[in-house]
DNA sequence: GGCAAAAATTAGCCTTGACTAAATTTGTCC
DNA sequence: GGACAAATTTAGTCAAGGCTAATTTTTGCC
C-alpha cells in the first residue's frame, strides 16, 4: 500500500481539521473530514482505517482520527507543495489569488521531491503563500509569523495592514478583491466598516502599519 | 464518462503509436497498446471500448483502434502540456533533459486550460521541446520542422546538427548526454562513427550545419 | 482449402474507494 | 439511571480498471 490522490486528500483534511485544536482534544471527527472532503462519512471511516494501516493516522472508533508523527510529516510536504505551486501561480503566471487554489489542489500531488525543491529556489524560498500562509520549509518547519497578527481588534479604531485570509475559497478571495482587500493592504477604519462581517472574519492584521 | 488519467494515459498511447503510420492502416493493436502501457492486452480491449463509448476512438474487434478527430484533438492538447512541461523544467527549473519525461507525464493531466496558455506565454510560445519534439499551439496545429531534417545519413561522410531525439526515455537520454549529444549540437563523422548503433538509431540530424 | 499458432476478446475475479441502509455506540435530558 | 437522539461504524452494493484463464478470430503454412 502506497500514495494515492485519495489517500492524500484525506491525510491532507485531517491535518487541517487537526491543527486548529491543540493537546489532548487533537481528534477530528470522521464526519468532519467527510464534510471537509464532500464525501460520505462511512467512506472517511474506509479510509481513516487505511490510514491507520499505513502509519500515517490513529483511529479511535467512535472517537474521531488524529495524525502520527508520520502523517504529520507527509501532510505537511502536501501544504508545502500546495503553497509553493500557488506562489508559482500567481507570481509567475499572473494568476488571480482566487483562482489558483483549485489548480493547486491538483499539482500537489505531483510526486517529485527534487521538482519541489527546484521549484523553491526557482521562486527564491518564499515565506508566505498569496493568501498570506507560511510555506513549510524543506524540512517541514512552520515560521508562522500571524501569530504576531491579530483578529480584527474591535472598534475598529486605527488602520490595520492586512498580513493573511484564513479562507482561500474562490468565493471570499473574489469577494475581497472587490473590495480592494489583498495580502499588505492598509485598511482604514472606515474601509474595515465597510467590509461585509463574514469578510472581515477571515482577515488576520497586524495593528501597526509599520510592522511588516 | 469524462476524462481520467487512466483514459488519457490509453487515448495517448493510441495518439503516439497511430501518428507513425499514414491511411488505412491507422489502426493500432490492443497489443500494441499494451505492451507501451505496461498492462496486459485484456485490460487495453476494455479501455478502448471505453474511450469508442466517449467518441474518443473507434474499436475494430480483432483489428485494433483509431482515433477519431475528437480523440485526436484531446491527444494533441495531451501532447502540448507535455511538452510545454518538459519545457518548463528544463528551461526554467534546470532539470536534465533525461530527468523530465516522468515528471510531465503526471503534470500533463493536470486540466485548466488557462494554465496550459499561461505557461505557454511564459515560457514564450515555445516551437520545440528540449526533446527537439514539435510543441502544438493551441488550435491543435504542429509545426513538425522535423521532417526537413533527415535520419542519419549512410556513410556519416559529413558533419550534422542534432535536431531531436526520438526516444525520451531517461536511459537513451542519459547515454546520449555522457556522448556529449543535445539539441542542436554539430556531430562530425568521426563522432558519428564513436556512438553506438542504438543511439544513432534515435536521432534526427539536419546536413547542413549553417541550418538553424 | 484446412489446420495450427498467434493474436484478440470474453468471462470471471480482485482491489480501491465511493454509496445506502442497518446496527451500534455515545451523550444528553429528565 | 434510563430512554431517545445524534453520531459512527458495519454490512452489502457498485463502478473503474486491473489481472488470469478460457474462448474465439485471424493468419500463415502446407
Amino acid at each position: 500500500m502506497a500514495r494515492s490522490t485519495n489517500r492524500e486528500d484525506h491525510l491532507k483534511a485531517l491535518y487541517s481539521l487537526g491543527e486548529g485544536r491543540g493537546g489532548d482534544d487533537a481528534w477530528v471527527s470522521t464526519n468532519e473530514m467527510a464534510v471537509a472532503l464532500g464525501v460520505k462519512a462511512p467512506s472517511v471511516t474506509n479510509m481513516v482505517q487505511v490510514l491507520q494501516e499505513l502509519g500515517w493516522a490513529e483511529h479511535r472508533p467512535y472517537r474521531g482520527a488524529r495524525l502520527t508523527p508520520l502523517g504529520r510529516e507527509l501532510a505537511v510536504g502536501l501544504v508545502r507543495k500546495h503553497r509553493l505551486w500557488e506562489t508559482f501561480l500567481v507570481e509567475q503566471l499572473g494568476f488571480g489569488w482566487e483562482q489558483v487554489h483549485d489548480i493547486a489542489e491538483q499539482m500537489e500531488h505531483i510526486d517529485c521531491p527534487e521538482l519541489v525543491d527546484r521549484l523553491d529556489a526557482f521562486l527564491g524560498r518564499p515565506k508566505v503563500d498569496p493568501h498570506g500562509d507560511p510555506i513549510p520549509d524543506a524540512a517541514g518547519n512552520i515560521e508562522d509569523n500571524r501569530e504576531l497578527t491579530v483578529p480584527l481588534p474591535e472598534g475598529f479604531g486605527h488602520p490595520v495592514v492586512v498580513k493573511a485570509v484564513l479562507d482561500d475559497s474562490h468565493e471570499t478571495l473574489s469577494a475581497l478583491d472587490a473590495h480592494g482587500v489583498s495580502i499588505g493592504v492598509s485598511l482604514s477604519p472606515e474601509a474595515l466598516r465597510a467590509l461585509p462581517a463574514t469578510l472581515r472574519d477571515v482577515l488576520l492584521v497586524s495593528q501597526n502599519p509599520s510592522q511588516t
